[in-house]
DNA sequence: AGGAGTTATGACAAAAATGTAAGCTGGGAA
DNA sequence: TTCCCAGCTTACATTTTTGTCATAACTCCT
């Protein structure tokens, strides 16, 4: 579940906002007492700061880099000031979006929802996944899906193919490939590459992935 | 660097943008050939999407969703209705953001920066990480650190660490885990869970990480 | 305390992964 | 052509990993 911070020192928009939020099953936290914003911040840890900009005490913009400084929380700026540069300022210290007051409670909401989904569910899914052509890796799983369907693959096998797709179209040496998966281990025989970069290619292509990994005489393998 | 796919018929505008978005370092591509949307945007893999809403073959919308069957690409729609409904469906179909024409480029940019550090930049390094207390994992090589060094993990052992540390704090139901790490497999003994999570709190027992893997009688696991 | 249900542990055999050695290939240089 | 060298392939012994079983330990009831 999400939980939204939201600092706004105008109660009775605090509390019409947070009222409708937690009727969609938000977590929602409310501060006006803005001399302890970053305690009540690190209390909750929210998914999601609400921040007007005209604060009596300090203005949004402080309060923002001040959370900057520590987190990447999305920040949503309330404001009645309707100046596009407003706005560009929120954007560029680190917000995420600007709504004006008075707003619809529909917007707000539809915005949020967007931020929300923008930054924990879609990242999520995507970071997970390395792919290239008709392969897809699977990297907290460490496995690989093709059209022929799942491939196991071992330890080595995985992080050399980490390694190639997070540089895939670029040439990676095999002195690369050596330091990364046998680190300091320097007594290993240059041909332990060669063998496992050949199970990994005759792995590939039992599921049909056939040429895959290129071989750049010289330099190293490349993923084309 | 930072590839933008501009979808427009006015070429008057597309022109413009792309010029613009061209001098501040961005690789622009732009398709007025609705038909082949699909093919480009699989052709140039772009990090961000620029989506007019009123094109005459098939109308942003449609392009939004088609894209959306495979991947969560930022998109961000332009549009001249300002019906504040044609912005909530923009978002609700899984935009990013909304601009109404006409609009300065300075905002536009300002617009395409945010989303692009939201998706990109912030949580990049984080992704390949996980990491709870004193161990670290390096998700990529599949190994863990901890202070006594580093902790070679089985495929398995990998796999249950990973989804424990994404849910951290939280219970991990014996289901869940049996079912991600072995699929459809459903003669896997029910033993065989707990045996994997034994020698997991073993291995990293073994180097001073102790009782990091706490048992909820009943349900599952959770790491504390 | 007794008993049922759940989780932990140790042992073991089967399967998989890994490093190394020995010989092979194929293309470029002499 | 012949030779050389980087990389490829096959084979094999060793080490790891893995699933299962049998048994122990624990927890929560009554």
């Amino acid at each position: 579940m999400f939980t939204i911070l939201i600092v706004e020192d105008e109660i009775k928009i605090s509390n019409i906002v947070a009222k409708e939020l937690k009727g969609w099953g938000y977590e929602v936290s409310v501060t006006e007492d803005f001399q302890k914003v970053e305690e009540v911040f690190l209390e909750i840890q929210p998914h999601l700061v609400l921040l007007d900009i005209n604060l009596p005490y300090m203005n949004g913009f402080y309060w923002c880099e001040r959370i900057r400084r520590h987190s990447n929380v999305p920040i949503v700026f309330l404001s009645s000031r309707t100046e596009t540069m407003d706005m560009m300022m929120a954007l560029n210290m680190g917000g995420d979006d600007f709504i004006q007051k008075p707003f619809s409670m529909e917007m707000l909401l539809t915005k949020i929802h967007a931020i929300l989904r923008r930054t924990y569910t879609y990242h999520q899914a995507e970071t997970d996944i390395l792919s290239h052509r008709d392969m897809t890796l699977h990297v907290k799983k460490a496995a690989l899906t093709c059209p022929a369907g799942e491939i196991e693959l071992t330890k080595n096998e995985f992080r050399i193919l980490c390694i190639l797709l997070e540089q895939k179209n670029e040439v990676v040496m095999r002195d690369e490939l050596i330091a990364a998966l046998w680190e300091d281990e320097h007594f290993i025989d240059d041909n332990t590459l060669t063998v496992n970069i050949n199970r990994l290619r005759r792995k590939l292509s039992e599921h049909g992935l056939e040429e895959y990994i290129q071989t750049k005489k010289g330099q190293g393998y490349m993923l084309t």
